[in-house]
RNA sequence: GGGCGAUUAGCUCAGCCGGUUAGAGCGCCUGCCUCACAUGCAGGAGGUCGUUGGUUCGAGUCCAAUAUCGCCCACCA
């Protein structure tokens, strides 16, 4: 390819994914004897679209994955999708629609006919898009929710639990959506916060003049009332005590019962009790027998119970109601009301509670197991604080209403004898009732809640029920990563149903990570327009520069706030590590062998380069260990950067651009290109989980014959041998000179081409050894013309000045000097020295400080204190001379 | 009502176990198209770490209270 100055990522990209698919790079080998590492995908929607979310969620665990691959763990990564009931069924509902048809117009079996050619056809985009951000996902393994193996596991699980009495058929209130037509559980049920109305209804008390009256939100309702209730020990109704209410608009007497729930305080103190319609009434109506009258559809339309009313819809008839009570004079009044009402998470339509016949499931028994597991440590969330959450609702955990009333999904293996009402679950279809023997036998019509199949993810996918080879050495996952909007609805249901099944928790870990926000902080979503599409960032910026981009912000415990000015900061740190492979490629020249290197032909850079990448490989290792994405890729980002370019590069230019033949030149050459080829290759290596492409093209590139892809190359581990912490210090204070040069030249400014005299000053042997030793690289790096190391010098007035510890160093500039801005600076600097001198000075001072902080701390202080005193000496006679 | 989190430079954020001068990117100012890179290089300005107390020899870091913002859960006739 076209070695251009500018990283082109859409030549890259397009190239290695195939690759690395073609030749089964993804692919987990469940014989190979390796330690095993597992991550199942949280599996997207089979409707989904990639969107920030998703973006976030795989990179993370394709860095893990890749890490872990590299270091020669039997990595799998398990692909799928859910086959998300609702949601799927929408979509095809929609386009039917659009055809002028309804699902009842094709039937069932057709219609689930249609869902599947759409999930082929349309389904599944996101897998493309997974490829397109180069999730690294062993594919020939890939699963859906839906298909044989997993609809087997779902059964077996439906049957065990059934026949366990973990799963029974109860007639009670659930969440109804009226527009989706079908039960939703308690948490996919969202609230948000209306302004309502509450309407105050007066009822006629049987017999008497006397009115009471009770205070609503939903005044349709009152057409299933079956009671009015009050409080036992509430004074003020004692006279209503066995009496009975006339039913407005329905003309129905109905009791008035006392019951402890009905709070004295709150409105009127009565309630109107409506048990078909209202959890809370539901369960008074238990207490006191009383009838349960269902006056809405499964649309949401008043039935045949609601007299007049039948045909209306529920906010039709409510208008109608009250203008009809109103007419009656029997509504006292209508006032604001601030209330939050339950929505489809799905459609985002107002539920309504719904009386009618579902399957639950009984989860205390299975939430005690699973509250246990993380109590004992068997399942560790990261961030931890998130175990609280998982505990609160878990404490709290109602049963599960996991029957819906659509087609796509799991159909219920329960099945009814028409003949004696028997009911039957089992793994095989029954052909006759095992009670009666009668042939009349239909199947429930109801499926399972799509998060009944994702809660098996961990082993279904695995082969289970079989005890496939797959399923033992991979199970249990190691870590599963995900966003905490679905601790309920998947993490806390894979432990419950993974320690039920499987005997053991379904991963290790938990990592949660942070929510993708727009910059204004609030949560991504279509409704709110504010989405970033991953793959216009892709476009724009490259893969890698936007995968990155999402690892240095996912610091954990907080949300992202994406700008896209930083995923272009990290495009042009794409842009720095191709052109620093520029530069390496083209000064090993042709003829470049890399080989071993020789620890007497290293010079001190060589050392000090070798030494900082034995640090960033294991704080990089050390930061992913703990989930720290963030702290690894900023720890890559500053060693390639500000490290191995701004330092090292050009330190090796004075090497390699050496003239002449002599045999020490070409010798400190040939031990500068080995080191930058260890470098660039170390580096590429620790950079790989997060910048996948660019660092796999690199790698063919310089790669030797045999080597293979980076993808399987083994993961960098620090080598004791580099360990060099006297050169590292050295650098460091080499560097901290050419700060101090740098920072003459700029403020004096001192023009580029003009070549500065530098002298140095010091009596430190070590310190004057290491400044001769690297006079050529202070020249090239300082532009600094004659090099002078006089331990005796006497500075000149126009000398610029600058001292460090055992160090002044001093330019003469003569003409360019400032002397105004000289002063200015030196003040400066001396303002700082006394600042620090006295902070020092005062914790010295105080005898709590030196009888009680551990003696090195104080010792540190002193040794401070002595090098600040003598630098303030130094920066005052400086200014002194200028004046 | 219960719980969680945030508050650090103009903006977006790091800062693990409390101990040199609190860091980065972007933005801003100055000077540079220096033979890897102007998606760049060199230099610079900018912060009493929300507030108040406490613990400690020492607090951005630990504790308590408080303010503001955000989120989750529960209740809501």
């Amino acid at each position: 390819m076209e070695f251009s100055s500018v990283y082109d990522p859409k030549q890259v990209e397009e190239k290695w994914y195939g690759y690395w698919e073609e030749k089964g790079l993804f692919r987990a080998d469940e014989n190979d004897g390796r330690e095993p590492y597992t991550i199942v995908i949280p599996p997207p929607n089979v409707t989904g679209n990639l969107h920030m979310g998703h973006a976030l969620n795989n990179t993370l665990q394709d860095i893990l994955i890749r890490w872990q691959r590299m270091a020669g763990k039997s990595a799998l990564w398990m692909p799928g999708m859910d086959h998300a009931g609702i949601a799927t069924q929408n979509v095809v509902e929609r386009l039917l629609k659009e055809e002028g048809k309804s699902r009842d117009d094709l039937g069932r079996e057709k219609f689930v006919q249609r869902v599947w050619e759409w999930k082929e056809l349309y389904g599944g985009k996101i897998k493309d898009q997974l490829r397109r951000l180069g999730c690294s996902l062993d594919w020939p393994r890939e699963r859906f929710t839906l298909d044989e193996g997993l609809s087997r596991a779902v059964r077996r699980v439906f049957v065990t639990l059934y026949e366990e009495g973990l799963i029974y058929q109860g007639n009670r209130i659930i969440n109804w959506c009226p527009r989706c037509e079908t039960a939703i559980s308690d948490i996919e049920t969202e609230y948000n916060d209306l302004e309502g109305s509450l309407w105050h209804i007066r009822y006629p008390v049987a017999g008497t003049n006397e009115f009471i009256t009770v205070a609503t939100t939903r005044p349709e309702t009152m057409l299933g009332d079956t009671a009015v209730a009050m409080n036992p020990a509430d004074g003020r109704y004692a006279h209503l005590r066995e009496k009975k209410v006339v039913l407005p608009l329905m003309n129905r007497e109905i009791p008035i019962i006392e019951d402890e729930f009905v709070s004295v305080e709150f409105g009127t103190g009565l309630v109107k009790v409506t048990p078909a319609h209202d959890p809370n009434d539901f369960e008074m109506g238990l207490r006191h027998n009383l009838p349960q009258i269902n006056v809405l559809d499964e649309n949401g339309v008043i039935n045949e119970h609601g007299g007049a009313y039948r045909g209306l819809d529920r906010y039709e008839a409510r208008e109608k109601v009250v203008k009809d009570l109103e007419a009656l004079g029997l509504l006292e009044k209508k006032e604001k009301h601030l209330h939050s009402v339950g929505h489809c998470y799905r459609c985002h339509t107002v539920i309504e509670p719904y009386l009618s016949l579902q399957w639950f499931v009984k989860i205390k028994p299975l939430a005690d197991e699973a509250i246990l597991a993380v109590e004992k440590g068997k399942i560790k969330f990261v961030p931890k604080n998130w175990e609280k959450t998982y505990y609160e609702w878990m404490y709290n955990i109602r049963d599960w209403c996991i029957s819906r009333q659509l087609w796509w999904g799991h159909r219920i293996p329960a099945f009814y004898c028409g003949q004696c009402g028997r009911v039957m679950v089992s793994m095989e279809d029954p052909v006759s009732c095992d009670a009666c023997g009668s042939g009349n036998i239909r199947q429930e019509e109801d499926v399972l809640d799509t998060w009944f199949s994702s809660g098996l993810w961990p082993f279904s996918t695995l082969g289970w029920p079989d005890e496939t080879p797959a399923l033992k050495k991979y199970y249990p996952t190691s870590v599963l990563v995900t966003g905490f909007d679905i601790i309920f609805f998947w993490v806390a249901r894979m432990i419950m149903m993974g320690l039920k099944f499987m005997d053991d928790a379904p991963f290790r870990e938990v990592y949660i990570h942070a929510l993708v926000r727009d910059e204004q902080g609030q949560k991504m979503s279509k409704s709110r327009g504010n989405v970033i599409d991953p793959l216009i960032m892709m476009d724009k910026y490259g893969t890698d520069a936007f995968r990155f981009t999402l690892a240095i912000f996912a610091a954990q415990g907080r949300d992202i706030i994406l700008s896209e000015k930083r995923i272009e900061g990290y495009r042009s740190f794409c842009n720095k590590i191709w052109n620093a492979t520029r530069f390496i490629g083209t000064n090993l020249g042709g003829d470049f062998a890399p080989g071993g290197i020789s620890a007497d032909s290293l010079e001190h850079f060589d050392r000090w380069i070798l030494h900082r990448l034995n640090r960033a490989i294991s704080d990089v290792t050390a930061a992913l260990a703990e989930y720290r994405f963030n702290e690894a890729a900023q720890n890559i980002y500053d060693f390639w950067w500000h490290e191995f370019c701004d330092w090292y590069l050009e330190l090796t230019k004075q090497r390699l651009y050496g003239k002449g033949e002599d045999a020490a030149v070409r010798a400190s050459a040939d031990t500068a290109k080995r080191v930058l080829y260890l470098v660039l290759k170390k580096s590429l290596q620790l950079l790989h989980p997060f910048m996948p492409f660019i660092t796999e093209e690199i790698w063919h590139m310089f790669s030797v014959p045999g080597e293979g892809p980076i993808i399987m190359s083994p993961w960098p581990e620090p080598d004791p041998s580099f360990d060099f912490p006297s050169d590292s210090d050295d650098a460091e204070l080499f560097k901290d000179v050419l700060y101090r040069i740098r920072n003459i030249r700029g403020e004096m400014n001192v023009p580029p081409d003009r070549k500065a005299r530098v002298i140095f000053k010091t009596v430190s042997k070590r310190t004057a050894a290491m400044l001769r030793r690297e006079e050529a690289h202070i020249r090239a790096l300082a532009r600094a013309g004659e090099v002078v190391i006089d331990g005796a010098y006497v500075p000149d007035k126009t000398d610029a000045s600058a001292v460090m510890p055992g160090l002044e160093i001093y330019l003469p500039l003569k003409d360019l000097i400032d002397i105004d801005k000289e002063r200015a600076r030196l003040g400066k600097e001396l303002d700082r020295v006394t600042g620090d001198l006295e902070r020092v000075e005062k914790k010295l001072a105080s005898p709590d400080f030196t009888g009680r902080a551990p003696e090195q701390v104080v010792d540190k202080e002193r040794v401070k204190r002595d090098e600040l005193l003598a630098l303030a000496a130094k920066l005052k006679e400086s200014i002194d001379k200028l004046s």
